[in-house]
DNA sequence: CCCGTTCTGAAAAAAATTTTCCACATCGAC
DNA sequence: GTCGATGTGGAAAATTTTTTTCAGAACGGG
């Protein structure tokens, strides 16, 4: 993928390590709303991102250009070659795909997910649920079914940066009663469960729920029967033209949940990540955070 | 501007009469390439189209702009527009969360990561990668890092129901080498690694890619170092305001390319998939699906 | 806590761009 | 064929943009 006279876009890829961060500043703008936020006069363009016109100078030298002009010229290129390539005049500027392509089929169905699925989010169960996540007195517990186990992982991972006590269940059900046997009153369990409901995931519920277990749920638009019994129980839109679900707007929830617990438990838990963050480091198996 | 809301190419219409040759001759040109054709300076512009600066400057003001930078600013401020343009930016999310509701500020952050990943996402890429992961004459190794291990754990669970010689590499680096072994040449690698580059991951990527194994990233907006490695590279946007990164854009991109693949190896792949269904009903822990 | 390095932006200098002015060319009318 | 009106572009003037310079600020290492 290296090529000798790459895309304007790319460049700032390949270069990005080398930028300062005022010039990084210009450089996200830039890709974010490209090419036309790099159009302008070299003054308007600093004035937009704001910083100053020798940054966006420095800037693109590093990125090989000899002055802005040339720079200026590049993206013009870029943009002129995106006309006369496919004979589509009204294209959409910054997307490349045609509009019947998978990709802009597939953003359209998701985006319609979540909006829907964040329309149905009751606030007060959302900040009790997130409440009782960030419970450090009590132990929490996590599982997920078949599919949801990735997302179940990917909760365990960062609750467990943000607060201690976090258990998660393989999804292997034989394993379960041992975890079962350590769940006490004040407890919560955070279930995922969408369609292809599973069965041993209800009954775990059920016996979760007899020793005095708050239980979270988040499902799919149809409800798991597990609903009946959770303490919160979480919509998410997940219906896309596939054999398959999609498990964007659920991620999304559950970030957000996420986003919550870290909100409400930080007092307690900033000292904790940054213990993490020094562990990391000491490892020496991370490189430092790429930007902003 | 006479008319505050009006396009350029609005403009030229409406004043084309009033136009001599030469100023037509310049209308042309935009209207065939637009709006790059109008987009560097007056003196370049004037040059590609054959006719004289006074020219330009003339039919501009004619037009009803002050002046050709005026001129220059308005067409950029169209292209800016087509950029927020086509995303329906929901004035009210969650129905009764109120604006500043984390609920709320959190859906608009991912909305606009998501927009961005896939404004940014080249097609033709998106389609090898496809074909990549779609090719059942080799194997596909998956991997993840100390996060995106839950996405590459998705994306195994998904692509083994697709296709078969789907292989996940755990994220201990201590058991790579004996997958490495088992790597020829036309595999396929599918690697995630989002900042907080982790260098083992890099080191496997050039190890699998001497072995003339392809490598697919999914990366996030600063690009890992495997990039430059990689056989494609997709950039996500990852970046919310909080001390980790959502993962949300990551896993529609991820979504996509599954459902890209199954697009295309589905005639060979839809038996595999009836008989998971089969072999599903016959364990008889799973219920019949929910809904429609 | 200090020192050296790197980064940043205000302001001046340099280099362009844009505009204005004016002479020449073109065209149609008489 | 001559005249007047209109269109066109070369070149200078005015303006803006870009670049350079430099001093202060921020950062990281010892």
């Amino acid at each position: 993928m290296t090529q000798p006279s790459s895309t304007v876009r790319e460049l700032i890829r390949q270069h990005y390590s080398d930028l300062t961060q005022s010039e990084r500043k210009f450089a996200n703008a830039l890709l974010e709303n490209y090419p036309a936020a790099g159009l302008a006069s070299i003054t308007i363009v600093a004035g937009q991102t704001g910083v100053s016109t020798p940054t966006i100078a420095r800037m693109v030298q590093k990125l090989g250009f000899k002055g802005f002009p040339q720079f200026h010229k590049a993206l013009l290129k870029e943009l002129q070659a995106k006309v006369s390539g496919p004979t589509e005049r009204r294209a959409n500027w910054a997307t490349e795909a045609p509009e019947s392509h998978l990709l802009n089929r597939f953003a359209k169905a998701v985006t319609q997910n979540i909006q829907t699925t964040f329309s149905n989010v009751p606030s007060e169960a959302f900040d009790a649920a997130a409440h009782l996540l960030a419970d450090t007195d009590h132990t929490l517990f996590i599982v997920g079914g078949r599919i949801t186990h990735a997302l179940a992982d990917y909760a365990f991972t960062h609750l467990q940066a943000v607060r201690p006590r976090v258990i998660h269940l393989t999804s292997s059900s034989a394993t379960w009663p041992h975890y079962l046997l350590d769940m006490e009153k004040g407890d919560t369990l955070l279930m995922f469960d969408i369609r292809r409901y599973e069965s041993n995931l209800l009954r775990l519920a059920e016996l979760a729920r007899d020793r005095g277990v708050a239980v979270v749920l988040i499902t799919d638009q149809w409800s798991s029967p597990v609903a009946e019994i959770a303490t919160h129980s979480f919509n998410c839109w997940v219906e896309i033209p596939s054999a398959w679900d999609s498990n964007v707007s659920t991620l999304m929830l559950l970030e957000a949940l996420i986003s919550a617990t870290q909100e409400e438990a930080w007092p307690n838990t900033k000292d904790r990540y940054e213990r993490l963050d020094r562990l990391f480091e000491q490892t020496r198996l991370f490189r430092k955070p790429g930007g902003a």
